[in-house]
DNA sequence: CGAGACTTTGACCGTAGTCAATTTATGTGG
DNA sequence: CCACATAAATTGACTACGGTCAAAGTCTCG
């Protein structure tokens, strides 16, 4: 783990929907009766932590919501090098339906994983189906859309600007579902997956997070990373908050 | 220019449609009649070189298809650095539809381009407005897919790695709509656009030029390209053909 | 022929990678 | 609750890939 001890600070429990919570993050999914949530929950698939999740095309689901834990979208070279497309948080959905090859895709999780499909969530609100299938589509879009932002770290910024920007980046969708106290949130990841999805060694990503923490722009400590000044640290890792000029979406179900 | 010499071998006329042409690529499109093809040609968008396409929310087109020329998808950091995040062929679909924030991605033009709106496409074909719909949408799948392929060549290859890598990857693109004659294609692009998709320096990529060509691995001159060994390339970087396990998309109105 | 855009080369630097050893968790069985 | 095994984080020493700066060479085109 990045800093020590582990949490379960990044689970969700069905009592979480009653506060603004992972699935905030679907824009406007309303969630009717209790009921309902309860017979959703119990279509949950849990993983454990490092599970390859399989989406063949014989399987016919095709998009998945993060209901809590962290995955990622992953591909292995022959010689084992690997890099990471993107990490998947609660409310996240993976929408296969986007991509002409799945194989050329590995999802999988990072920690213990819990994901329902789409279509138990449209099921659970039959008025609003396409209300439902509509925030499905948006948030799966952007999710696609950080994929570029994610290549432009890994193809325009130094080693530093790297770890900082991603950082911005997870603490803003986390702090979009609820998932930050404080400027401060869990990073269950190992430095080894960093360094895949920031494209460098694990070494230089230990020593680049040394630094970072001797100048005082961040702490990390027992898995949990506080961000120092972050104005300051998105200036200087160019980093632009996705929601900058966007309308916003503030879940019905909660006013 | 990466060789010396322009050319328009890399440009369409609309007596094309008759041979295996860009086109082809676009999935079971039919052109029923020459009429047809000739309003379309009407509705052709030209741009010079370098043309930034504004796509902005208020104009209504969501898709649309590279007739002629390349094009390219970028960003441009505030300081200047600047990612590109993929080439657009003749016969590849730029699908604004599936991105949430159409802001973020700026389309150019990279040679003199000529585009169509989707819409134009699927009117020219009233009878089989679906099918060719859903090519559409293959295509720009696959565009979308090959973001991964370069984020894992930017992220996990070596600069020598990367320029075959995306040399063979522009190879089978191009050989599939038919522009590729005995392994040799035109590569209409500056160092400085392949230094600024591949993440490296402009220097270093004109080293790593010269040391493929030195070395026997590839011929570039004149603004063409020749892959020698493309299997030994192939395995020496790490290169998937992405129709590797697919069914062909044989175009029907050239049967 | 000259201007400007592109390519090429040399010299030098620095970021990031590799290898290997050490320290520090984390976790499991007794 | 401790001992040991394993995973993860650190650190040092050294290397090398790729970046920067600057100058010279080429090509194209008006």
């Amino acid at each position: 783990m990045l800093g020590t001890r582990p949490s379960e600070l990044n689970a969700l429990t069905p009592g979480a929907f009653g506060i603004p919570g992972p699935l905030a993050a679907l824009a406007g999914l309303r969630f009717a009766d209790i009921s309902r949530i309860r017979s959703f929950w119990r279509s949950v698939e849990r993983y454990p932590p490092s599970a390859m999740i399989h989406v063949s095309r014989k399987s016919p689901r095709k998009q998945l919501v993060i209901v809590s834990g962290w995955g990622c979208e992953t591909r292995i070279l022959p010689d084992g090098r690997r890099q990471i497309f993107s990490f998947l948080l609660p409310g996240d959905v993976v929408d296969l339906t986007r991509s002409a090859q799945v194989e050329r895709r590995t999802f999988m999780s990072l920690t213990r994983l819990e994901i329902v499909d789409a279509e138990v969530l449209i099921a659970a609100e039959p008025n609003d189906a396409e209300s439902v299938a509509e925030s499905l589509r948006l948030v799966a879009a952007r999710t696609e859309d950080r994929l570029l932002d994610h290549m432009v770290r890994i193809g325009r910024l130094s080693a530093k600007e790297r770890v900082l920007n991603l950082l911005l980046e997870l603490h803003d969708r986390l702090q979009a579902v609820g998932m930050v106290k404080e400027d401060t949130f869990r990073l269950p990841l190992t430095q080894e997956v960093f360094a895949d999805a920031l494209g460098l060694s694990i070494v230089h990503i230990n020593r680049t997070l040394q630094q970072l923490r001797r100048a005082g722009r961040i702490t990390l400590k027992a898995g949990s990373v506080t961000l120092h000044d972050r104005p300051k640290l998105s200036a200087y890792a160019c980093y632009e908050n996705e929601n900058h000029q966007k309308r916003s979406f503030a879940p019905a179900f909660m006013a």
